[in-house]
DNA sequence: ACTGCTCGCGCG
DNA sequence: AAAGCGCGCGAGCAGT
């Protein structure tokens, strides 16, 4: 049966497959050593091939590869894994003029091949990221599995019914046909889309995701290490917390029936609203602004804002995550979305790991393994420097060419005084990002109320801000030149998105995606660097952060290797602008301090 | 039981 | 809630 497919394609009846593709390439089934090193021989003079691997489930640290598929123009190979040990691909992916390997979703295939002890092909083209780039802004950046790309950008239909079939036992004629259908709709999509890619002039930024791609596969397949014990401590104590305050609040509005159970349901927008509306208060929402906006006359506030938090931390941090931690691995292995933000930023699911807790009890739950640290680096004041050289204002690029701390200035602006707290601080971004991209008045003093306790009148908040940006006319300029009607932007590394609306997001979006090129050139840089540093590994990145894992004797190298790469990555963008980076060793993600031993100095030892 | 929506909120 | 933006997740709720 598998034979058919080495010569005639047949279908599982084993009647010829009639197909209107006049250009059919000869496809191999692969199914011995000496097969494969003829198959890499012949395949190691093509420019570009399309992989693509089957594998027994989408795990990688969990299932196996069935079957690679390789296609050149005119030839595919399927490689049987089960047949034929693949290291000799090896040969094929990696040496000069090693092949362009085009894949859709690659980081999936390329975990498999790191699973599998294969080299990483060092030039690749991803079709997804591709569609990815090439729709940024519009619904269609989330329809990009390989079927809606095929029919985006060459009019075929793919027929994905095989993908989900039964890759551990013999393999089908239509699976097999499926398999080289797959591989072989790589080169041609490649053709596509890099074309595209040219008229939109956005090769650069293709570019560089690809070359960022190794290093998000590289992360995801390392995972995270999770202490589940100590954080399911935490959920039942926010359990505790939580009925509590549910009990506290019912008791308080007098929300009991006949048997002194609460006939509101705390959780519940709708019912906290009516409640609220039956104690005289004309809500139409019941978030944080709306209820601190009628706390003075409300003792409900404070417990419905406390319940909030600690529901907040049964629900999205609480014992589900669990569930999360690997079998095999013992690790938290997220997924990480290399393109997650029509901005280009990065987003992660199941879990999140892009949103943990800031308070140090839950983020010390990420733990690094024995004998191992984190490091820990993070841009500082990252798109206030990419807004700088945006909007050109010489004010703020001066202030940060003579080092200074705008988030601390800013701090001391509102609350007119010198001594500004980490708090004080962290509480001044929302401030310096909030009037950088668009705040109004009446939101900046709800703000420096809530967070500085200052009290000002709408007069006296409009001129605090109106002080903010005469200290940085630039970014009024910057925001009065923003173009009426939709429009489309670009990053500093060239990349767009289309279908701007807002003013507000006119404003934003170039800035945050610049942020996100120059720590996706980060990670490509961390992964073409990675021997400088052997035992680290990436384990997080959230957004203008990166976190590495690596065994304590290289901690400190690995924080200058970091902070190199990070720097260049993003240096490359901004001319005038400098760039700092802040990192730190540390025994947990929650910031506990490591006790480092430094790498011997062999330089100098007496030997 | 599942899907799709809104609301609210965690993080950068 | 207000001209800050970008995400993902869980709960409630309505519809099936
Ligand atoms: N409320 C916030 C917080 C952050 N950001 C964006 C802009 C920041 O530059 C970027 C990274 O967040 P950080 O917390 O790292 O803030 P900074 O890099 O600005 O400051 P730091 O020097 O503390 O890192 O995320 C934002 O838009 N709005
Ligand atoms: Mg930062
Ligand atoms: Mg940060």
């Amino acid at each position: 049966m598998l034979g058919a497919l080495c010569g005639e394609p047949a279908d599982n009846t084993g009647n010829p497959v009639t197909s209107a593709d006049q250009t059919r390439p000869d496809v191999r089934l692969v199914t011995d050593a000496a097969a494969l090193v003829e198959a890499v021989r012949e395949l190691r003079s093509a420019p570009v091939i399309g992989l693509d691997c089957e594998t027994t489930g989408l795990d990688p640290h969990g299932d196996r590869l069935r079957l690679i598929q390789l296609a050149a123009r005119g030839c595919v190979c399927l490689v049987d894994c089960f047949r034929v040990r693949p290291c000799e691909l090896a040969r094929l992916f990696q040496g000069p003029g090693a092949p362009l390997i085009v894949a859709h979703n690659a980081k999936f295939d390329l975990q498999f091949l790191m699973a599998a002890g294969l080299p990483v092909p060092p030039r690749l083209f991803d079709t997804m990221l591709a569609a990815q780039i090439l729709a940024a802004g519009t619904p269609e950046a989330r329809q990009v599995s390989l079927a809606d790309v095929a029919a985006r950008y060459l009019g075929e239909t793919v027929d994905k019914s095989e993908q989900t079939s039964d890759w551990s036992g013999e393999l089908t004629a239509g699976q097999l046909e499926y398999a080289a259908h797959d591989a072989a709709i790589l080169l041609r999509l490649y053709d596509a889309l890099r074309e595209e890619l040219r008229t939109a002039r956005l090769g650069n930024t293709a570019g560089l995701e690809n070359r960022a791609l190794p290093a998000v596969a590289w992360m995801e397949h390392t995972g995270i290490g999770f202490d589940a014990e100590r954080w399911l401590e935490l959920g039942l104590a926010a359990e505790r917390r939580r009925d509590e305050l549910a009990r506290e609040l019912t008791a308080t509005a007098g929300a009991e029936d006949l048997f002194g159970n609460s006939t509101v349901n705390w959780a519940s927008p709708e019912q906290v609203a009516e409640v609220l509306r039956r104690r005289g208060h004309e809500v139409t929402s019941t978030d944080e602004a709306t209820l601190r906006s009628i706390q003075d006359r409300e003792p409900l506030v404070p417990l419905i804002l406390a319940y909030r938090e600690a529901s907040k931390r049964v629900g999205t941090y609480g014992e589900r995550w669990a569930e999360h931690v690997h079998a095999r691995t013992g690790r938290i292995h997220a997924s990480w979305r290399q393109i997650g933000a029509a901005s280009g930023r990065m987003a992660c699911t199941r879990p999140n790991l892009q949103n943990l807790p800031r308070d140090p009890a839950y983020r010390s739950c990420f733990r690094p393994g024995a004998g191992r640290v984190f490091v820990k680096a993070d841009y500082s004041q990252i798109e206030l420097r990419i807004a700088a050289e945006i909007a050109k204002d010489r004010r703020m690029i001066e202030a940060f060419q003579r080092g200074e701390d705008l988030h601390t200035l800013t701090a001391r602006l509102v609350l007119g005084r010198e001594a500004v707290t980490p708090e004080d601080r962290q509480a001044a971004k929302a401030l310096n990002f909030g009037l950088l991209y668009g705040m109004g008045v009446q939101r900046f003093r709800d703000y420096a109320e809530l967070h500085y306790g200052v009290q000002l009148s709408l007069e006296e908040a409009a001129e605090l801000r109106r002080a903010w940006f005469r200290t940085y006319p630039g970014v009024r300029r910057w925001h009065r030149a923003q173009p009426d009607g939709e429009a489309e932007t670009r990053t500093l590394g060239g990349r767009k998105r289309i279908g701007v609306k807002s003013f507000t997001e006119k404003l934003n979006t170039p800035v945050q995606g610049t942020g996100a090129d120059g720590l996706k050139a980060a990670l490509a840089l961390l992964w073409t660097t990675r021997d400088r540093c052997p035992s680290a590994v990436p384990v997080l990145v959230v957004h203008d952060e990166i976190v590495l894992e690596c065994d304590v004797a290289e901690a400190e190298q690995a924080a200058v290797w970091l902070s190199e790469c990070m720097r260049q990555g993003m240096a490359q963008f901004l001319r005038r602008v400098p760039v700092d980076v802040e990192t730190k060793i540390i025994a947990d993600y929650g910031g506990t301090p490591a006790t480092v031993e430094p790498e011997p100095d062999l330089e100098s030892a007496p030997f």
